[in-house]
DNA sequence: CAGTGGTCTAGACCACATC
DNA sequence: ATGTGGTCTAGACCACTGG
């Protein structure tokens, strides 16, 4: 790990350089969620550079929440299957009253398919490609809130059934995380409101016609890479879409 | 400015506190948004610590968007005024052909009022104090989309009026800014779909009836004081409401 | 106690903007 | 040429964890 050429147009710091190096290295599942990286130190030694300048880059990368850092214990990849903290940062609906319950999820049925030019544009595939749809409700206490409609590439999720996904205990991106390898890191949504149609009222326990929150989700993993389109319809009667803008 | 006692359980870093010292004097209006602070190694020799200790005050005022650092220039109080960046970031509705279009205000009313106990106890205010209530819609292109009521309160603007909004080119944040010397620095929202009513339905040539996009949102300026609080109404036919989860 | 991350310092040099 | 922020280093010491 030398500095770049000088004067180069492509410039970037020597932590940047590291910090990417550290990324690919989590992308490629050298270190598992929830495992501790090696230390500063250990790093500085491998890639040739200071302990301050490793540590910026795994600064950077805490930052991003791809790693976790802990005084004393070390720096851990960070793991949809603790840290309640950043179980919210992917799950925006909560209960009016503020309180801090985790939903359920009743899955409802997992469907095999190909593709379509859309899903393919999405998730970066090709029309035709094998492709999962795992439909689910999260349910607040006895009330179901939310229908989602989650497609995914088939490639990464081979095996995935509605029994495993039954038996699983804990969040779904906690259950592609440990069962599939498939860490979800990023996500953009689009929101709207829409007719609740029939089916959904029906699933939801609301009238036809009743105003829902649509949300549009497209996660990614290391890298940016699309992994997940994802449609949400949420009657938010007594709940509603958090977020804060800092 | 000296190392806090050692040992004391409300420990403190010394680059915390010079942050924290530094977030008054934004503040007290010290440098006006837009407007450089003095130089890290002023900032170093004033508060007796090292030109390092105070660039990481300084990197975690940026990381807030308080402030916006240049390479070359010097670090600028954040404003509303400029920064196209920072305008879509307490502007979350947009169309859904991507465009960066921005919307104009086209206000509709002034009223002043006095605080219920609802909106004292969100604005931090005593029931009965004097309130501003601002109607606007937000027109994209020619059509509305966004219907605000927009709560103040009354002590930080007086002297607003219809005429002096009207007369601002540019957001209304950067109005409030300019003309109150009142900077919105962080909000928090909630998002629910509902039904439009009758009024509402005409002002943004819907149907009644029509599922709309109800945006609340508490915002805030420096020391997380609430300043304002919105009630928007979003048609999504056209548009939608933008999040990254990052 | 040893090992981890966290803070703070001092100094050298680079990149960028302006004059 | 000068001044700004940005990078990188080396070293000392602090705070926290766990054996």
């Amino acid at each position: 790990m030398r500095r770049m050429a000088e004067r180069t147009p492509t410039f970037q710091p020597l932590y940047q350089q590291i910090r990417a190096l550290l990324e690919q290295s989590l992308d490629a599942g050298e270190w598992p969620p929830g495992t501790a990286i090696p230390s500063e130190s250990e790093l500085a030694r491998r890639f040739g550079a200071s302990q301050g300048t490793v540590r910026k880059a795994i600064s950077a990368l805490a930052s991003q929440n791809l790693v976790v850092r802990r005084q004393g214990k070390g720096t851990f990849v960070a793991t949809h299957t603790e840290e309640a903290t950043s179980l919210f940062r992917f799950l925006r609906i909560r209960r009016n009253d503020e309180e801090n319950e985790y939903p359920g999820s009743r899955v409802l049925d997992v469907r095999r398919g190909k593709a379509s030019v859309e899903v393919a544009r999405v998730l970066e595939l090709k029309p035709g490609d094998p492709i999962l749809v795992v439909r689910r409700l999260l349910v607040y206490g006895e009330e179901p809130v939310v229908l989602d409609e989650i497609t995914l590439p088939g490639a990464l999720f081979r095996g995935l059934t509605k029994a495993k996904l039954d038996a699983y205990q804990g969040s779904m991106y906690g259950f592609f995380e440990t069962q599939f390898g498939v860490r979800m890191v990023k996500a953009r949504e689009k929101l709207r409101a829409v007719a609740a149609d029939a089916g959904t009222a029906k699933l939801l326990g609301v009238k036809s016609g009743e105003p829902l929150l649509a949300v549009d989700r497209i996660t990614s993993t290391y890298g940016g890479r699309p992994v997940e389109w994802r449609r949400g319809l949420c009657t938010t009667r007594r709940h509603h879409y958090f977020n804060e803008i800092g």
